[in-house]
Parts: structure tokens; C-alpha cells; sequence
DNA sequence: TTTTGAGTTGTTCGA
DNA sequence: GTCGAACAACTCAAA
């Protein structure tokens, strides 16, 4: 018996129980390996997550040993064609709780039946499914600690035990077209070169960088995770987004780490592991909140800017020219990098939505665009956190000062300058408020620089009046009516 | 059904 | 300069 392993956001060996099962259903033989270029994605997809993704299968391919079959159009088709080609037996693939993949994989497992051929689905990107972890009376959570305390509770499963050095992979390219396909379609995948600096990429290149940070920052990472200048993160969230490594490895590995934990470290790396989870299990229980506000009152009710001077202040915090040097840093290392970190990801969001009153959804797209991590579940639902609209209760004065966040979170000033060369020659926090210094000092180096776009604090006030304007709920006009009578 | 406790990440103001 | 309170009220989850 042969089968396939259809490879999709799992582009790893180790710990996958799709290929697991794959291997175990060709009896250790060998196994077909295939990825689908999926026009419908490639269009949805920035051009940093395409590069990703090129380098990420050249990578694959070589650990197959050149084997990988690399396949453009559409997965209904493309899956079933290769399956009869190859005279597989059975196709295996993980689960895709994503609003696109579930649908895509309903129609794939039907054509793969009608002509035959099994469709097993096993594993997910997550430890813990969406739609697992449940309240009692079998709703889905939409508060994150209690949905951590259950989630924590149900448990998570031990790694998927796999050898890659048992694996056999079935050579496709005993007709050398087929050869030529996987470098032609590797090429065509990026037509648009964008420069940007990006890691090493790969399954190993993803191991070593959790074996660095696990040994390294982790202990610290409970305050030294929200310092930008510092490389304190794990940066494992690009290879979590294309299943180099999996959440469960990582969990598996922790253990250990927490029994022994002298610092809240470890714990909080867990429950960031865990907001991943639970932004899932809440696209997957509300898939229109990829576009709407869980609280719809903010897409029909709250006061947004528009017209040419919100054109060109959107502009502006695309390109980290707001005159606010923090968020400009972090709009320039999204650009440069793919990757923002996660506490300028809550200033410049703030900024956007509060400072300058756009709409969250046109911020979230610019993220996607350029993110090599995007990651629907968890760039939209962190954008409705930051505008107030999503799944906790935040109270909506809590908006970011974009100079003490920087003076807080980078207190000498290092990560504004390594990403705006024009603050460069001002010395330590200083760089923060660049309008406070004096012309003698730097007035020439920072004379390309701009002034601040808005007046935060004015508009501090502004966002404020705003929300208060927003009507009721349909829960508190009915409590108002109650207490009425 | 009702009640109770709690909710990632903040800022400002005044003592 | 530091520190605590105020900022409103609501919704969720669980007992």
C-alpha cells in the first residue's frame, strides 16, 4: 500500500503525526511527498511570506533528498492528479481549522473519493485542537485565563515519536520533467524580490533557535520579553506559522524547565504558547472575525477618520514617518524584517487606532502584508485587543503613550536607533522625544526626521470621547429598560 | 436564576 | 521623584 503526505503549514519531519501515519500506512515503505503551490494563497499572501516559503520548500526538498514534488493550481485538482499518477493508495494531511483550508480539504477528500482513494486527516498545528477545550456547558471561551486554566487542565499531547532517519521518500523524478517542475515552480514563486532580512530558515534552523533561547533567555523572558532592544523573544513565531516546529515539542520540552523555574520565565512563554492556541479556538468558534469586530458597535457605530489627510497620515505609519520614534522604529523593522516585536506590535496598533482613528481592519492588512509569521487568528484578534473591540474586557482607557512605552521598554534608546539612521546621533533615551533637543545638539542630523504627525495626547482625548459615544449593547438596553420599570 | 469575583500588556493626576 | 488612586462600567465564567 502506498500513501502520499500532503504537505501544508507542517513543512517539518519530526513530530508530525501526518507523516507518521503515512509512513506507518506504507508499512515503512516509502512515502510520496507533495506540496501544492495554491494560486487562491499565493495571492493572499505578502511577498516576505512568499520568500519564506520558497526558501522554507528548497529547504524541505533537500531534506527529502531532492524527492519533494512541488505542484501549482488547485488542490482539488492537483491532489487527486497526483495521487493517480503515483497510484497512491491513500493521502494523509493534517488538520486546517483555517476558514479557506477547511473548506479547501472538504473539497479535496471529496474528489479523492470518487476516485478511490482514502483522505486521512491527522495533527494540527496546534497542541490542542480548536474546539476542545469547552466551558462546562459546552460553549467556547472568550475570556483567555479561564480558557488557559482549562487548556492547561485537558493537558497536551507528548510529541509524535518519529525518526527521519526511518523515513523512505518515493522518487518522483524517474522522469526528469517532473524535476525541472519543482525548480520552475520554486522560481515563479517569488516574482515580486522584496529585500528583507530574514533567519535561517528550515525544521533545524527552528530547533536551533529554540535550544538557544530555552538555554538562554527563557528564564528572563517573563520581563525581558517587552524590551525591543534586547534579542529576547524566541522569534519561533515565523516557524510556528509554517510548522517547522511544532507548539507541542516545545511544550514537551518545557516541563522540565518549569519544575525547576526560579522565574516566572518559563510559565509566561507557556501562556504566550497558549494565546496562540486560544485565538484559534476563537477564529474557529467566530470565523467572520477575520474581518469584523467581535463587537460589531465598532464597525458600525465608532467614529473613524477618512478623506486626504487620513490617506496621508495612513501613509505616514505604513512607512514610520509619524514623528513618534518608537512607532516608526517598528513600522521600519516590519518592512525590514517581516517581524515587528510584540510590544511595538501593541504601540504602533494603538497608535493607528487611537492616535490617528482608523479602522483596526486596515491596520491588521498592513501587518499581514508584510508579517512572516502572519497568522490570521493572532494578527486579528491582537488588532481587536489594541482597538477594544475584541475578546476581553480591556477597559478602553488603556491606550499607549508612545513616548513612555519607549522610555519604559527601551530605556537606552538602542532599538529606535538601529532602525532610524536619521535619530542615530542622539544619545540614549533621548531619542525618544527628538523635538525636546536642542538644534545645537543634533538639529542638523535630525533635520530629516518628522515632526509628530498628530498630537497624542489631544487625540488621547479624542479616542476616549469617541468610544464613549458608542451606543449601548443590546444587554445594557435591556438592563436599562428592566431598571425602569 | 442569581450572585460573585475577575478580567495580558496603561496613563494621568495629585498627594 | 514616587506612589496610589482614579479612570466606567460591563461581560464572562463559575458557583
Amino acid at each position: 500500500m502506498s500513501s502520499l503526505l500532503w504537505f501544508r503549514r507542517d513543512l517539518r519531519l519530526r513530530d508530525n503525526p501526518a507523516l507518521a501515519a503515512a509512513a506507518d500506512f506504507a508499512c515503512n515503505g516509502p512515502v510520496a511527498g507533495l506540496f501544492v503551490i495554491d494560486p487562491a494563497l499565493e495571492a493572499a499572501s505578502g511577498p516576505v511570506r512568499l520568500e519564506w516559503l520558497r526558501r522554507s520548500l528548497a529547504e524541505l526538498n533537500n531534506q527529502l533528498g531532492g524527492r519533494l514534488i512541488i505542484r501549482r493550481g488547485s488542490p482539488s485538482e492537483v491532489v487527486p492528479n497526483t495521487a493517480r499518477e503515483l497510484g497512491i493508495n491513500q493521502v494523509f494531511a493534517s488538520r486546517d481549522f483555517g476558514n479557506y483550508g477547511h473548506q479547501r480539504d472538504l473539497a479535496v477528500a471529496g474528489k479523492l473519493e470518487q476516485n478511490g482513494v482514502g483522505f486521512t486527516q491527522a495533527g494540527s498545528p496546534y497542541a490542542v485542537d480548536p474546539g476542545i477545550v469547552t466551558k462546562d456547558d459546552g460553549t467556547r471561551y472568550l475570556v483567555y485565563t479561564p480558557f488557559y486554566k482549562a487548556w492547561l487542565a485537558h493537558g497536551y499531547p507528548a510529541p509524535a515519536d518519529i525518526d527521519p532517519a526511518d523515513l523512505s521518500w518515493i522518487d518522483p523524478h524517474a522522469d526528469s520533467s517532473l524535476r525541472s517542475e519543482v525548480a520552475k515552480e520554486l522560481k515563479q514563486l517569488t516574482s515580486t524580490v522584496v529585500e528583507v532580512d530574514l533567519p535561517a530558515i528550515g525544521e533545524q534552523a527552528a530547533l536551533d533557535r529554540w535550544a538557544w533561547f530555552r538555554d538562554g533567555p527563557l528564564a528572563e523572558y517573563g520581563d525581558d520579553r517587552n524590551r525591543p532592544d534586547l534579542d529576547a523573544t524566541s522569534n519561533l513565531s515565523v516557524y510556528l506559522r509554517w510548522g517547522q516546529i511544532h507548539p507541542r515539542t516545545l511544550l514537551a520540552d518545557l516541563t522540565e524547565h518549569l519544575e525547576s523555574a526560579t522565574t516566572k520565565g518559563p510559565e509566561t512563554f507557556r501562556k504566550e504558547i497558549a494565546w496562540r492556541e486560544f485565538y484559534a479556538d476563537v477564529l474557529a468558534a467566530n470565523p467572520s472575525s477575520i474581518r469584523k469586530s467581535l463587537d460589531r458597535r465598532y464597525d458600525t457605530s465608532l467614529q473613524i477618520n477618512w478623506g486626504p489627510t487620513a490617506e496621508t497620515q495612513f501613509t505616514a505609519w505604513c512607512e514610520g514617518r509619524t514623528g513618534y520614534p518608537f512607532v516608526d522604529a517598528g513600522m521600519r523593522q516590519l518592512r525590514a524584517t517581516g517581524w515587528m516585536h510584540n510590544r511595538v506590535r501593541m504601540v504602533t496598533a494603538s497608535f493607528f487606532v487611537k492616535g490617528l482613528h482608523l479602522p483596526w481592519q486596515r491596520g491588521a492588512a498592513e501587518f499581514m502584508y508584510w508579517l512572516r509569521d502572519g497568522d490570521s487568528a493572532s494578527n486579528q484578534h491582537g488588532w481587536q485587543w489594541v482597538a477594544g473591540c475584541g475578546t476581553d474586557a480591556a477597559p478602553f482607557y488603556r491606550i499607549f503613550n508612545p513616548v513612555l512605552q519607549g522610555l519604559k521598554f527601551d530605556p537606552d534608546g538602542d532599538y529606535v536607533r538601529r532602525w532610524i539612521p536619521e535619530l542615530a546621533s542622539l544619545p540614549g533615551a533621548s531619542v525618544h522625544e527628538p523635538w525636546k533637543v536642542a538644534e545645537t545638539l543634533a538639529g542638523q542630523a535630525i533635520a530629516d526626521y518628522p515632526s509628530p504627525i498628530i498630537d497624542h495626547l489631544a487625540e488621547r482625548g479624542e479616542a476616549l470621547a469617541r468610544f464613549a459615544a458608542l451606543p449601548k449593547t443590546d444587554k445594557q438596553d435591556k438592563k436599562g429598560a428592566r431598571s425602569k420599570k
